[in-house]
DNA sequence: CGTGACGAGTTGTCCGACATTTCGATGCGT
DNA sequence: ACGCATCGAAATGTCGGACAACTCGTCACG
């Protein structure tokens, strides 16, 4: 029963050892499915690389990145040892695959965003102001989409951080590269009213930074939720 | 400039050797600092291997754990090179360290769960409520008190994915280890007042399932704050 | 029956070797 | 002097073997 790990594997940054990564898709399987149960001790090294017909290295390799997911634990002497449940097994976030990925995505980030905006309109220092205002004037000036969004995504993920709350920051930056698809999308769909939305865009964002600066916590979050709820529409709305 | 990265080497699963954690914290503090810059190429393996006096394979698992998390990247016959920013270094949440961390991340729990929670009351359906049920049952019947926290955060994570968007769970999973160690602490500290706040806890819970339950929103999201809320108040106000 | 020594088995580390690929240097023709 | 094919040094990927450090069950002995 194969499956469940394959879009897991091909998230890794391309560079990863396909050898390597046939035994941990075993393995990681194994576990998923409740195969390799939580306590129960993997086949040894040696019994893995005859396997799969790979060295030991290869098999090592494997064993290290399960490890350092928290999937596994070896004992010198002992052996490799399953210390997640099937659940625990899928910790990262999956890439997004589909429109109603893209939708959840949204979602979640519309609670986490707004609660972070309140919060930063809250705690905000000069510090976090001067980055805020740096950060909105970079994404004003940028013609190419690629950038733009970047840009786009630096503002937001400042915004994280005006909240003194790393937990908000972690999990926007762990969200880097699923947001970067989302707002991609809205500036490649938004390019049939060219600048119109853009300019809509610009100024929702200086309505957040003012409401922040002004520390007026419900107008932040009135602004951030008509924010992303605007671009929501455009997306999905058409 | 060591320290950023020692925080981290160590919250791998204590079974992860030393040695190519040494090479390990030593690039990761590098990218971490902006010493090794985006695009830079790093030292060979043979270098590190005879920098730190160690031999290529202790190296090489040191790289392949900053490959797999995305940091660097490796082409064969040209060699590693970084792939991200100082800030982009730092990306799964760092264990709590001391009391305001705990605090924060509490602070964060708040937003998550009351999200979770009002969206869990609007999308339940029976499979989800039967899991809840059972999750709520299990935490109630519990003497020991590691299994408690966990039976606790089981019943949680399960609200979470009565939402229907993975970003919930995952999010929620991802703080595991952190919430274990504040719930860890409400139980202790309670162990003062014995009986008294742990049935309050479960009033609470059955409040929070009977609201989920009924598909009332704002009582299921107004349950969740009160329950955290309480429990936020016995662990920081006393 | 308890206990300590022993040994097979397992992971951690090291070493040397070869295959595969990259990239600059070299030399040639024009 | 410039473009281009070719070559070779260098780097990573993989392999196999070896030894050290450690675990755990076994078994003989008190």
């Amino acid at each position: 029963m194969p499956g469940i790990a394959e879009q897991m594997s091909t998230t890794g940054a391309g560079g990863t050892s396909r050898t390597a990564s046939r035994v941990y898709d075993h393995v990681f399987d194994g576990i998923a499915t409740g195969d390799y149960a939580k306590g129960q001790r993997l086949p040894t090294e040696q019994e893995l690389a005859r396997r799969f017909e790979v060295s030991r290295s290869v098999v090592r390799e494997a064993l290290a990145r399960l490890r350092d997911e928290g999937l596994i634990e070896s004992r010198r002497g002992a052996g490799s040892f399953v210390i997640a449940g099937p659940d625990q097994a899928i910790r990262r976030f999956a890439p997004v695959s589909s429109i109603s990925d893209i939708q959840r995505c949204y979602e979640f980030r519309i609670f986490i965003e707004e609660a972070a905006c309140s919060l930063a309109a809250l705690r905000r220092d000069k510090e976090a102001i001067a980055e805020l205002e740096s950060r909105l004037l970079a994404t004003e000036g940028i013609d190419d989409d690629a950038l733009g969004v970047e840009a786009d995504l630096e503002f937001h993920i400042a915004i994280a951080k005006a909240t003194r709350n790393r937990f908000f920051v972690d999990t926007l930056m762990s969200l880097r590269s699923h947001l970067l698809v989302g707002m991609g999308l809205v500036r490649k769909l938004s390019m049939s009213r060219p600048e119109d939305s853009l300019q809509l865009m610009y100024r929702e964002h200086r309505e957040i930074l003012a409401a922040i600066v002004a520390g007026d916590v419900e107008r932040a979050t009135r602004a951030m939720q008509i924010h992303l709820e605007s671009t929501r529409k455009r997306l999905f709305e058409g």
